[in-house]
Order: structure tokens, then C-alpha cells, then sequence
DNA sequence: CCTTGACCTATGTGTTACCTCTAGGTTCTA
DNA sequence: TAGAACCTAGAGGTAACACATAGGTCAAGG
């Protein structure tokens, strides 16, 4: 299969498979003829592997591991327990910051509904956020 | 204040400092003695308000704009709550994500509490990814 | 035979908000 | 006067791709 051939079977865009073969998450062969890369049915096994591992919040860097494991005929599944258990509560840590930060935005936005706008001074900048009565807990990160 | 007087005075380091001030965010003086960057008291007001900001979910760009209103003269404030209200949906959606991934991640190892390790054959890379039973909705992103 | 379009290659850039490191100059204190 | 603590600029790293550049390959149709 060609790049293309490869990324279509799995739904995903060539760049992507790609970026998997350049992270050597795929072995391909290569062509020698034209130089192309060569993905036989184990790429696409992989792919769809790497995919599943994906909706499951594993980096490719870990997938990577998972796979140089496998490879080596040595059972990753302890490895794929572990690291689940341990992101688990770091993405319900994240989601809480998340919910915190929502309802901080929500408070900004009903105490400003009824505060003017006012245009900056030397000592302000925007007073809907330099004079918001902040909610507990500092600062944050981004969506 | 040298870069660590008004860092310290904030709360952060050095480096988040300076990299406000590479991207444009703080207007430090030079000391024409030795090079180094001088900051005043309005610089100290920039960043606290930075930092609320940034506790609001704007990013470092957006910040930059809203400053950028605020030195021309213009009140940045109805920019503040449009991004806010545009920004607020997408966290939204952001956490529903979040709690969609640690559902997969529970039923998976709750699924997975039962099943064997075993090692990888030709066409298994673990089981425990491939032969677990998805639930709803396809891909996703990390923490 | 040649063009066109679809595909391929490698490489580099951009995204976000910093952190870390290098290599070298400055200032303060004991 | 040494050493600690600080300063500078610039480069590179982080995650997972997307996109653009510049040029080579290939099959089909006119």
C-alpha cells in the first residue's frame, strides 16, 4: 500500500501516517524503485492499534513504547494497565480545573452584565477584569 | 525593578518575565549602562493583570490585544466580554470531552480487570486495546 | 508523445506558553 | 578578589499534527 492507500483503510489523513512513520510508530519498506514507502498489513493493524490507543488518551510517545514492547515480543498489557490507572485521576484533576474555570468565567460574565465599560486610565486597564471579585483558587491553564 | 524584582513581586519566574517582554506584553527601559531591563510600577500592574487574565482562560495573544486597546486609549472591555462569552461554549465542550475520555479510560479497566495479559502474536499488539469493547463516540485528544 | 492530475519525497514552519541550556557579561557581598 | 547571584541574546524542546515548498513519479487520455 502506498501512503495514501494506508491512511484512507484507517480513516486518517497521509499526513498523519506520515508523521506515525517519521515517529517510527510504522515500519515501512521502501521502494526501491521510485523511493515510495511500502505499508503492508501490518501498517494498517498498527494504525488502527495506535488509533484505539489514541481514544484512550495515550500519547504517541507512550503508543510508541507500547509498540517497541510488542515488537520485542514482550507483553505491553501490564505497561497499558499502568499507564491508564495513572492518567486517570490526572484527567479528572483536569476536568475539575476545567469545571473551576468555566464557573469562573460564568461569574465574570453576570457580575460584568451590569458594569460599564469605561475606557483605560493610568492605573486601569480594564476594570471588568482588574476590579472582578475573583473566586477562590489562583490561576490556571487553556482550553 | 530588574527582571527577578518584578517577577518575584508577581509570583512567577524570571523567564515567564522576559518572555512576556520578548512577546510584547510588558515595555521594560533599557539601563544604557549595562543592558539590562528596567521595570516600573505600571510594568507590575501589566502583569498582575496578566495573570487575572490568564486565570479567565484568555491566552497570551488575546492579552495582547486587550493591552494593546488599552495603551491606545480605547476601552478593551467589550472585547473582554465577547471573548469570554465566545470562549466559555468551547471550555464547555472541552470538559465534555475530558469526561467522555475517563469513561473510556474507567470502562476500559474496569473491562480489563478480568482479562489476561498474554503476549503479542502476528496479529495482536494487546488485547486489552484491541479486543475491548469501544464505547460510543470515536477519537480524541489528550489531557 | 505529452500533458494533466493525483500522488510521492524531504524539509521546514506554525501552533501554546513557557522551560532549559549555552555562553558570556555584571553586580553584590564576604 | 573570589564566588554567588544575577543579567543578556539566542537556540532548542514540548504534542500532534497541518500546511507549504520544491521537485520527482506515475497512469490515463488526447
Amino acid at each position: 500500500m502506498k501512503v495514501i492507500e494506508l491512511a484512507r483503510s484507517a480513516g486518517v489523513t497521509a499526513e498523519t501516517v506520515r508523521h506515525y512513520t517519521r515517529e517510527g510508530l510504522l515500519h515501512p519498506e521502501r521502494d526501491p524503485h521510485n523511493g515510495y514507502q511500502r505499508y503492508g498489513n501490518d501498517s494498517l493493524t498498527r494504525l488502527r492499534f495506535i488509533q484505539r490507543a489514541r481514544t484512550l488518551g495515550f500519547s504517541l510517545k507512550e503508543i510508541g513504547e507500547i509498540l517497541g514492547h510488542a515488537d520485542h515480543g514482550d507483553s505491553p498489557c501490564p505497561m497499558v494497565r499502568d499507564l491508564l490507572a495513572a492518567r486517570l485521576p490526572e484527567i479528572k484533576q483536569r476536568i475539575r480545573e476545567l469545571e473551576q474555570l468555566a464557573a469562573r468565567m460564568e461569574s465574570a460574565l453576570s457580575n460584568w452584565a451590569e458594569m460599564p465599560d469605561g475606557a483605560p486610565d493610568g492605573n486601569t486597564i480594564c476594570q471588568l477584569i482588574e476590579h472582578w471579585n475573583q473566586p477562590r483558587e489562583p490561576h490556571e491553564e487553556r482550553s
